[in-house]
RNA sequence: GGCCCAGUAGUUCAGUUGGUUAGAACGCCAGCCUGUCACGCUGGAGGUCGACGGUUCGAGCCCGUUCUGGGUCGCCA
C-alpha cells in the first residue's frame, strides 16, 4: 500500500502516528525556511509541512505524490476550521513523486466550472478532479444504487438487453454498426428497449427493469445529451395504468426525496392532468407547476365583444398580480410576446375597482362585472389576454405564462413539483401532410380499445399514455402497451399501415402477441435528467462523466475518427 | 438544416471612432520570506487577436466565407 489513510481521515486521534498519504499537490504555500504543501484526494485535504527544500524538488501542483510523516497537532491558532483535518497536520521529512504534472495546466482545476466547455471536455479528467463536478458523479452512482435496490424490493428483475439489434423503423434517426458477417447489413444501436421489455413481458417475467443505455442520433440541448443517454426503464405484466403510475411515484419520488437536499418534494400522489386540461391551464403538456398562474379560456367571453383584433379567434387569459410592477414592465411584456411571433399583448389591470388598459373601451360594465366575478379578479390584478390562430394560441399563452411567473418571481427554486400528463390523444393531423398520424407511440392502447377504433373520430381517441413531469421538465413517458393484435391491426390501419407493414416493421412483437400476450405498461424516466435535476445542474453534461459535445464529438478520444481502409474493407464500405 | 451568442497571453476577461510597442487578474518562472492555508512581497517571461479572404495609407475592431464551442427552433415514435 502506498498509503495508510486517506487525506480526510486523519484527525486528532492519529497524533503522533506515522502516516503515509497519497493524493494531488492541491497547492504549496513557500515560506522559506517552512513549506506548506495541500495534499488532496477525492475525500479531502489534508496539510504537509516541510522544512527541508530538498524533498519539494520536481514536485509541481497536481502532481501525483506520497508523502510519510508524523501526524501531530497544530498550535490552537493555526488550526483550519475549514478543513475536517484542520486539526492536525502531517511533518513529512519525504516525498515521493509517484506522477508528475510536467506541464503548464490548461485550466485552474477549483475554477474549472467557468472554464469554457470544449478546454474542460478535452482534459475531463483534470475537470473532474474539482470536486464540484466529482461530487455530482458520486451523487449519480448513489441514485443509480438507490433506484436498483428500490426496484428490486418492488420485485423487478434487471434484464439486460442487446446493444447491438435492429434498426427501428420509426422514431430517431438510428445509429447504424455496418455487419463484417452480412455484407451490406447494418446492425442498429438501440433507441429504447422498447420491443425487447414487451417480449420479456409475453415471456413472463412480469416485472422488468434496466438502466437502460439508448441512442438516438439527434441533436442535443442543454438538457438532452447527443448520442447516448440512460433511462430507467420499467415494464409490468398484469397491469393498468394507475398501478404504473403508482410505481413511478414511489421510485421516482421516493428518489427525489432522499436525494432533494433539502427541497421540497410534491407528495404522492402526483397530480394527474388529462392532455387537454395541461394544453388549456398551462399551455403546455410539461407544465411547471412551481408556477401558480393559470390560463383561463375567455373565447365565449369574447364572442360578443366589438374587438376586432380578437374576433373569431380562441381568446386565453392569465390573471398576475402586477401591482408592483411599472409600465416599463408592460412594455417589456409586449416585447416578450412578439419575440415569440405574437402580434400583440392586451391586458387589463383592476385598480380601485376601475379597469385599465388598451381593451377597456370595448367591455360593459356587465362584461367587466364577470372578470371580477368569475374569472375571477381582484383589486390590483392584471389580465393578460392572448389571442392567435388555434394551433397557436395555447402554446402563445404557456410562453406568457413562464414570462409573467420568471418576471414576477412566482417559481419556488427549492421545489420540485410533479405531476402525471395523462390522457394523450392517439392520432394527430401531420402539419404537412394532413394525414392521421401516431401522436407519440404506436405501441400504446387506445382508450375504448377496439370499438373505440371502429365507431369514433381518430382525433377524438385518446390513449393509453401518460408523461411524468417535474419543475417543467419531461422525465419519461410511458403507456399502456397494445398487446392485442387485431386492436393492432386496426390502430395501425387508422395511421395508414396495412398487416403486411405492421409484420414487417414490428414482426417479432407482432408475432409473439400470437402466442397469449399479457397486458401490460410501463415507463422510462430518464436518469441524466434526474440526477440534473438532483444535482442542481442547468446542463446534462455536467452529471456525465465523460459526455459528447453538443455536435456529438467526443473531444477526449476524438470520435467519431478516421478508421483504416482494412476497417472498412471488412465491413463492406467504401467512403466516397 | 435555420436563427442567436462567443472565440484576444496557459486561463478568465478588458480593449474607446479603424491609428504609436494589444492590457489586467489568476497561473507560470526567478528571488526574498519559519505558521501559512486563495500566504505575502519584488522582478520576469508569455500574443499568428480561431482560420482564410476582402475594404483601407493603416484592421483585434468594418465586410464576406469558414472552423470550433454554447444556446435555441426544427428534430427527439
Amino acid at each position: 500500500m502506498l498509503r495508510t489513510h486517506n487525506c480526510g481521515e486523519l484527525r486528532r486521534a492519529q497524533i503522533g502516528q506515522t502516516v503515509e498519504l497519497a493524493g494531488w499537490v492541491d497547492t504549496i504555500r513557500d515560506h522559506g525556511g517552512v513549506k506548506f504543501l495541500d495534499l488532496r484526494d477525492r475525500y479531502g485535504i489534508t496539510q504537509l509541512v516541510i522544512h527541508d527544500e530538498a524533498i519539494l524538488a520536481g514536485v509541481t501542483r497536481e502532481s501525483a505524490i506520497s508523502a510519510r510523516g508524523v501526524c501531530r497537532e497544530r498550535s490552537d491558532e493555526t488550526k483550519n476550521p475549514k478543513l475536517v483535518t484542520g486539526d492536525v497536520e502531517v511533518f513529512s521529512q519525504s516525498l515521493e513523486l509517484l506522477g508528475r504534472a510536467k506541464n503548464i495546466l490548461p485550466f485552474e482545476i477549483a475554477e474549472s466550472k467557468q472554464i469554457r466547455e470544449e478546454l474542460r471536455l478535452k482534459y475531463r479528467y483534470l475537470d473532474l478532479r474539482n470536486e464540484a463536478i466529482a461530487k455530482n458523479i458520486v451523487l449519480r452512482a448513489e441514485i443509480v444504487k438507490f433506484l436498483r435496490q428500490k426496484m428490486d424490493t418492488l420485485g423487478f428483475t434487471e434484464v439486460q438487453t442487446p446493444i447491438l439489434t435492429a434498426s427501428s423503423p420509426e422514431g430517431a434517426r438510428d445509429y447504424l454498426v455496418p455487419s463484417r458477417k452480412h455484407k451490406g447489413k447494418f446492425y442498429a444501436l438501440p433507441q429504447a428497449p422498447q420491443q425487447f421489455k414487451q417480449l420479456l413481458m409475453v415471456a413472463g417475467f412480469d416485472k422488468y427493469y434496466q438502466i437502460a443505455p439508448c441512442f438516438r442520433d439527434e441533436d442535443s440541448r442543454g438538457d438532452r445529451s447527443p448520442g447516448e443517454f440512460y433511462q430507467l426503464d420499467f415494464e409490468m405484466s398484469f397491469c393498468t395504468q394507475e398501478d404504473v403510475l403508482t410505481v413511478a411515484e414511489d421510485v421516482v419520488g421516493d428518489t427525489f426525496a432522499k436525494f432533494a437536499d433539502g427541497k421540497r418534494v410534491s407528495p404522492a400522489p402526483f397530480v394527474r392532468i388529462p392532455y387537454a386540461e395541461s394544453m388549456l391551464k398551462y399551455g403546455t403538456d410539461k407544465p411547471d407547476l412551481r408556477n401558480p398562474l393559470v390560463i383561463a379560456d375567455l373565447t365565449e367571453f369574447f364572442a360578443d365583444v366589438e374587438f376586432a383584433a380578437f374576433r373569431g379567434k380562441p381568446i386565453r387569459g392569465i390573471v398576475a398580480d402586477c401591482s408592483e410592477k411599472t409600465r416599463r414592465f408592460f412594455d417589456e411584456s409586449l416585447k416578450f410576446a412578439q419575440s415569440i411571433g405574437m402580434k400583440g399583448l392586451g391586458y387589463l389591470t383592476l385598480t380601485g375597482g376601475e379597469f385599465k388598459g388598451p381593451i377597456e373601451k370595448f367591455l360593459s360594465d356587465e362584461k367587466k362585472q364577470w372578470l371580477v366575478d368569475t374569472l375571477p379578479m381582484t383589486d390590483g390584478q392584471t389580465v393578460f389576454f392572448v389571442s392567435d390562430g388555434a394551433d397557436v394560441v395555447s402554446k402563445y399563452a404557456g410562453e406568457i405564462r413562464s414570462w409573467l411567473g420568471r418576471e414576477l418571481n412566482l417559481i419556488d427554486d427549492n421545489a420540485f413539483e410533479f405531476c402525471f400528463i395523462v390522457d394523450f390523444p392517439m392520432y394527430e393531423r401531420d402539419a404537412e401532410t394532413r394525414e392521421i398520424i401516431f401522436t407519440h407511440n404506436p405501441f400504446s392502447m387506445p382508450q375504448g380499445g377496439l370499438d373505440a377504433l371502429n365507431s369514433k373520430d381518430p382525433l377524438d381517441i385518446l390513449a393509453y399514455q401518460y408523461d411524468i413531469v417535474v419543475n417543467g421538465i419531461e422525465l419519461s413517458s410511458g403507456a399502456v402497451r397494445n398487446h392485442d393484435p387485431e386492436i393492432m391491426k386496426k390502430a395501425f390501419e387508422i395511421a395508414g399501415y396495412d398487416e403486411d407493414e405492421l409484420k414487417q416493421r414490428f414482426g417479432a412483437l407482432y408475432t409473439a402477441f400470437q402466442y397469449g400476450a399479457p397486458p401490460h405498461a410501463g415507463m422510462a424516466p430518464g436518469l441524466d435528467r434526474m440526477v440534473m435535476l438532483l444535482a442542481g445542474e442547468d446542463t446534462i453534461r455536467d452529471v456525465i462523466a465523460f459526455p459528447l459535445s453538443g455536435e456529438a464529438k467526443d473531444l477526449l478520444l476524438g470520435a467519431p475518427g478516421d478508421v483504416t481502409e482494412a476497417q472498412l474493407r471488412d465491413v463492406h464500405i467504401k467512403l466516397r
